[in-house]
DNA sequence: CAATAAAATGAGTGATTACTCACTATTATA
DNA sequence: TATAATAGTGAGTAATCACTCATTTTATTG
């Protein structure tokens, strides 16, 4: 059915995405105060006038630069997909990938964990935001498969069954192996918070992109 | 500070956490109407009036039987809590860990890889409420993390030390083996959907979780 | 510096919100 | 069958919602 509705809905924010030096303090300020509402309370939770009082301005204003609430959301949202398809898929993934294919699988993989790390600790709460509201938002949610997984996996598909006919997998179903990649990947980045504070301390985040990536490639099983 | 909100918060409602039986009809259907909104909107997302609407219910009568909006989440969220929880750690996992402790580690795995699978397709639309609600409100977070994880770590902890002591399991700092076990759980269970449909299709339930467990304990790497 | 445009304002809008309450209908108990 | 308790109702309530618009303030330009 209507099926375009990131290319409709989302991708044209993302075209009209201005630059932070093209938008007045205010709208600026709108946009800082709806992120940290929307991270911490949820986007329906927060109330036009909550964001207009917590970015000190009239809430008339927030309605000359977005014309409904839902645009807001869709402000802070689209750049989070820009950086995270874009320059990952396009970019980074294209460089990690084709520049660096020659490497071994698991150089390529600490690359891309340290990447996906960076970016999540640098953008966790429009990240929290995106997440969230892609549970309910179609648009959102489909300009998140279709930035994010798409593309991505072709390319890591293609990788991983070079490396199986080079020899430096095993020969499992890619799709398995794709998914194995992208758990660990997911688990990295997002299960931080589940542990002790304590028990992060403990490992630096080199630390556990080595000890992921080592047992995604080795296993925790010994080989006796 | 305050801590035990859960113990203060929810934990109440588990201890009253009526039986369907004692429901009445009414009471019963304003339960499935909220399950079914708020998954399908969101909490915040969903009125009162429309729940009613949908329960086939006056308003008044959801605030008989619920003193308050909040009321009506913590009961929805309340049993599968109780059995993701208690049944899951006191019970699965006790019969899990020390009945079959002395079988293979993947064998342990794959059985509570079944398990909870089988649990959440069994619960989706609750879990899913329960999954988006902890973003946001406290005491559902930490019950989450009380009841699922904090004594299930500890008996993972030791069982995966007790594995390594045996050479079942190679000599890695437990943290990263329980976050692998973790991750691969969570990503069997919860990203099902990110893949294409007819992926799916190509393996069942059962393959997955063995590619799974095989990859988890093998990695994908080859061992040339 | 005057004229024009853009940005910002906040009181006001009708719709909707969670929730109350006086009341009726049903069921259980004595 | 009378009494009491529980279940159910829906109109009503104040508060809040996203959003509008006539007006004022600020910035730009000729």
């Amino acid at each position: 059915m209507n099926k375009p509705s990131f290319e409709e809905g989302l991708l044209q924010y993302v075209e009209e995405l201005k630059d932070e030096s093209e938008m007045t303090e205010k709208q600026k300020s709108i946009l800082r105060a709806s992120i940290k509402l929307f991270a911490e309370k949820g986007f329906h939770a927060s109330s036009t006038a909550e964001i207009a009082k917590e970015a000190g301005v009239a809430e008339g204003t927030i309605f000359r630069h977005y014309k409904s609430k839902k645009d807001i959301l869709l402000a802070v949202v689209a750049p989070v997909l820009v950086k995270f398809a874009a320059p990952f898929i396009l970019k980074d993934i294209r460089e990690i990938f084709k520049e660096q294919a020659e490497k071994p699988f698991k150089e390529v993989t600490t690359e891309l964990f340290r990447n996906r790390l960076n970016l999540v600790l640098q953008n966790e709460k429009t990240i929290r935001i995106l997440l969230q509201e892609a549970f309910f938002h179609d648009e959102i949610r489909e300009a998140l498969i279709a930035t994010v997984f798409k593309d991505a996996k072709e390319m890591v598909y293609k990788l991983i069954e070079a490396k199986m006919d080079a020899g430096e997998l095993r020969r499992l179903p890619s799709q398995a192996v794709f998914r194995a990649v992208l758990h660990s990947m997911i688990g990295l980045v997002m299960f931080r918070q589940v542990l002790d504070p304590d028990e992060f301390a403990e490992y630096s985040d080199e630390e556990q992109i080595a000890y992921t990536v080592d047992i995604l490639m080795n296993g925790i099983g010994s080989r006796e």
